[in-house]
DNA sequence: AATTAGACTTTGATTAATCAAAGTTTATTT
DNA sequence: AAATAAACTTTGATTAATCAAAGTCTAATT
């Protein structure tokens, strides 16, 4: 049986590995989402190696196996539900779920997210929206377009949003940025860095490069469910 | 920021500390329920010593501080909540939940903890009958009799059943011995160890005296809520 | 080709929780 | 009072996860 730390770098790199499109996944980056130091990483995915759960070439990077996959896909899917169910059933604050669902996704069973799943109507997307993986491991492909992938007077809604922190989040929801919000790019300065946007119909906002890629959008028209 | 061992340690020591007179738990009675070797309750204990959570007089045995006190009944509200909202909210079975809270109470934070009470109406006894202490730790004090101290004739209702394994529970339910069935005691054979029952108002079952002691009850009449 | 910066790996140590087995105390029986 | 059993404590070892610091590689500059 694997334990919560074997569970959250799985985890985490299969959320990395969907980011990279060699699929492989450097020590500094483990090191990174993880908070612990690179040797710690190292040391920890060479285990993880003699586990059979990923593929590790020193200095290259690693890349989960088959099983390795089955078990992150499995933690994504619950931190997924648990965020939802935190938001749609207790009411929990947006900012604050994802430190909960971190501590919760390692002590529920399945048996237990099963139950939970068909209590709230199998959601296919968490409240940052996030596609959740079914029980079997599967995940809609997301977009790979943010919002700084626009340009001036086109128009898009939001999927969803790439940052986690209590921070990011209140500003988000302060500012209407929520999945399914519709923008639209009014003026962009690459050179400023910068970026003005309508969100709705009557809300007008500013932002810089770092922060519009971390808006995920599908251009208005595609991809309607 | 005390580790579930250690969260564990506190909530059984308590829970044993109510069951015993002079407020003194055994080693072994503390390895018997963690099912650890007794050297390793022995160890624990001192660290939990040292750390201001336990008295600790060897070969006497071990009592809970204040401060011990007050965490083991977090612990036990956050399992006995748990358990209720299991049974309650997704319908698990009775016999699966107590493994299931055991996880689960040491990864839910406080703060999701009051909405989950909240979300259930603010529930005073858990699905066994057992009381949840209330956010400030208090708890109602439980009946300490069983169906082993009532004699021929009496009647009694049945406040709790004080054993959590999937196979009595299992046992409990198919002969109706849940929380408010009324009993009455038909015949008593202290020899033979058995005791005959009446359950509910047609139905008769004969039992050993080691189940009768999991049996808490209270005599018809008392203590109505 | 030599230097250097940055990323990565190795090494040695630490902490928490555990066990097996040996040693010690206490209480009970003879 | 001696012997014994039962409960408890101590000791030495193990495992998982971690860090700091030293060492090694690789790729980019000079």
């Amino acid at each position: 049986m694997p334990s919560s730390t074997v569970e959250n770098y799985l985890k985490e790199i299969l959320v990395e590995s969907i980011h990279s499109e060699s699929g492989l996944v450097s020590m500094g980056k483990i090191a990174e989402c993880l908070q612990v130091t690179p040797g710690t990483a190292t040391t920890m995915v060479k285990g993880l190696e003699k586990k059979g759960w990923v593929n590790y070439r020193p200095r290259q990077g690693v890349k989960l196996t088959t099983s390795g996959r089955k078990l992150g896909m499995s933690m994504l899917r619950r931190h997924r539900l648990l965020e939802t169910f935190l938001v749609e059933t207790l009411d929990l604050d947006w900012g604050e779920i994802h430190d909960e669902a971190e501590e919760l996704e390692h002590a529920i069973s399945e048996k237990v997210l099963e139950k939970l799943d068909e209590f709230l109507g199998r959601p296919t997307h968490d409240p940052h929206g996030d596609p959740i993986p079914t029980s079997k491991g599967n995940m809609p492909e997301a977009s790979d377009l943010s919002l700084l992938d626009c340009t001036v007077g086109q128009t898009a809604k939001i999927e969803s949003i790439q940052d986690q922190s209590r921070e990011f989040l209140k500003f988000a929801r302060k500012n209407k940025l929520l999945p399914g919000s519709k923008i639209e790019v009014i003026q962009l300065d690459r050179i400023a860095d910068t970026m003005q946007i309508k969100v709705g119909l009557k809300s007008f906002l500013n932002i810089g490069s770092k922060t519009a890629e971390k808006i995920v959008v599908h251009r208005s028209g595609e991809m309607e469910q």
